[in-house]
DNA sequence: CTGAAAGCGCTTACAG
DNA sequence: CTGAAAGCGCTTACAG
């Protein structure tokens, strides 16, 4: 490995500005304890010689990397969903002159938490002050990253198989509230057959199924789950749901998928046999994905900010950094109905 | 701010263990030079006190702080092109024990080198050994990156008003090569009549008319460019050149989109006017995004190995820190044409 | 093989 | 206000 370029050192610019190194850091550090003459002569110096100072000596005074990890579990990929959310943590990252590591995590629920193999970046230490979980966070995930002492905040809305006992600084968005104000715009619209399709075996598809029923129930009407068999995923869920949909009897009006990708498959398949959105039947989705204006006609669908979502963990963790022994807090964030065009007056 | 628990150092762990510090490091580091009884009882301490090294501290050393930045420019949001790529830069990155930081980037062609306003990463030094540019790349920023003497590798398909002359490490992929042959095998199908529908003032979209134009011209026939005014967006685009599409004489057989965003808006606006995709026109698109395979039928499109592109530039930008006299190159990578439902055989 | 020492590039009391 | 010195947590010749 040939020498990396030798850069310009703290030292050289006192030299050549003809003061103490210590001085240097204090301009650097905007101390107010500099004269104004020698901050400016300091201040040339460092210009002439492009001198940047070298982090890493910083960090190793300060007690902080100034840096954060986002560590996305169990994805694929990088879902735009949860891009975005990085996203959010980068724009408000970045603003307080902090920065974001990307990091991804493959792991399974079942693996005891001391075996699970975190990424280079949770190994070493100093390296990041603290995490932001993102993707599918199960309880072992959870013991792991406490046994290192690291603080984090959970984005929250994709944790599974956790008791309400847990306590972390966590994140999230309201999924029962989001179905419940969009059944009730349906129920607003005249409908009173509407359906739920999704599979509620997932926690957060379960709240958003309770929130659908919370809004039937206060109208006395009856709500119906719709599931399908062995799905390859969440649009092929929804294209089978359809015909489950059309044999019932009598035929629903309006059907609220529990995401979506679900509402998609649903619109697709309902197409192709003939069936008409919103005419014949109307649907909304939940998440507000890019695609969904883009359906024809753009979909009715729960916003969630995702950037808002990224923010928030951001600000929750810098807040966890300052103040340690700080009570757990968890911020659910409101979601909004958008309406577009698949829902129909009747 | 409360204080950060102290974590264990070196020198507790030497003192356990009974060695000097050099020792711990050496075990740290598996150089040969230990005992066998030492190394069992210096990690036998580490386990026991819970010691993680500071990453910051062995980074001054090293002169290497083993972590990159992608640095994503001009883009309202992590696109799942560029958040593919990002995703191929870390799992190849993490591999070798190399860390990814994110970062936003906004700024305009006509504003001068040193006025670029660098997000804080770039700002500090030693942060990072090297960067990889995605989005849109113009001549500024990299005479920006260049005074920064910071080493680099560019995502060269969105790069934009460089001559040949210009000389960096660039990944890319071909671009012409794609649309040459989704071309040629629609001639195979029959097809004549083809069009090349995109807004070709963007280098990658003229890149991919030159390659169906080449197509068209090795078979004797005559290309046809339709762009369209004003679009909102690459899909706006698509939708308005429908139109423009159909009213010409004789119709066209087939169309060959500049992306799939623009094919998704023709397939959309045909549809809505009657036209079947493919009984009426076959259609084309590029990029293989996720949401191709979702349209109906499935869009026949040019695929991008966005991973290979991230693990590529990952690959070159770690050649670079280890040669930085190495001469400046160049991969193009291949495309590949996915058949899929949109293509008819005539 | 191993320890003591020098040193990486900074920050921050301390003393003037 | 400013410099000289001590120190952060490591690595790496140097000497034995």
């Amino acid at each position: 490995m040939e020498a990396v370029p030798r850069k310009t050192t703290i030292r050289e610019v006192a030299q050549a500005a003809s003061v103490g190194i210590g001085t240097i850091s204090r301009v650097l550090n905007s101390s107010s304890q500099v004269s104004r003459e020698t901050r400016a002569r300091v201040l040339e110096a460092i210009r002439r010689l492009g001198f940047r100072p070298n982090a890493q000596a910083r960090r190793i005074l300060k007690r902080r990397a100034e840096m954060v990890c986002f560590l996305l579990s169990n994805r694929d990929f990088l879902h735009p969903f949860h891009a975005r959310i990085l996203q959010g943590v980068e724009s408000y990252a970045s603003g307080l002159k902090q920065h974001v590591l990307f990091a991804a995590l493959h792991y399974s629920p079942r693996t005891p938490p001391d075996r699970i193999d975190l990424p280079p970046v949770l190994q070493e230490h100093g390296l990041i002050d603290g995490l932001i979980l993102a993707g599918t966070i199960y309880p072992n995930l959870l013991r792991r990253i406490e046994s290192i002492n690291m603080p984090f905040v959970a984005f929250s809305n994709n944790v599974v198989g956790m008791g309400d006992e847990e306590q972390f600084d966590q994140v999230g968005f309201d999924d029962f509230n989001g179905t419940l104000h969009a059944t009730r715009h349906l129920i607003g619209k005249g409908h009173r057959h509407i359906v739920f399709a999704a599979d509620v075996s997932y926690p957060w598809l379960r709240r958003r199924f309770e929130g659908y029923r919370q809004a039937m129930r206060e109208n006395k009407l009856k709500h119906v789950l719709i599931t399908s068999r062995n799905p390859q995923s969440f649009v092929d869920f929804g294209q089978k749901s359809a015909g489950r949909i059309l044999s019932r009897q009598p035929r629903p009006t309006a059907a609220v998928a529990g995401n979506d990708e679900i509402a998609y498959g649903l619109w697709r398949s309902l197409r192709r046999q003939g069936v008409k959105v919103p005419d014949d039947i109307s649907l909304v989705g939940f998440d507000d994905r890019e695609e969904a204006v883009l359906m024809d006609p753009p979909l009715s669908t729960v916003r969630v900010d995702k950037e808002e979502i990224g923010e928030t963990c951001m600000k929750m963790l810098l807040e966890r950094l300052h103040h340690p022994r700080m009570t757990f807090s968890q911020r659910i964030l409101p979601t909004e109905f958008v309406i577009r065009g698949t829902v129909r007056q009747l």
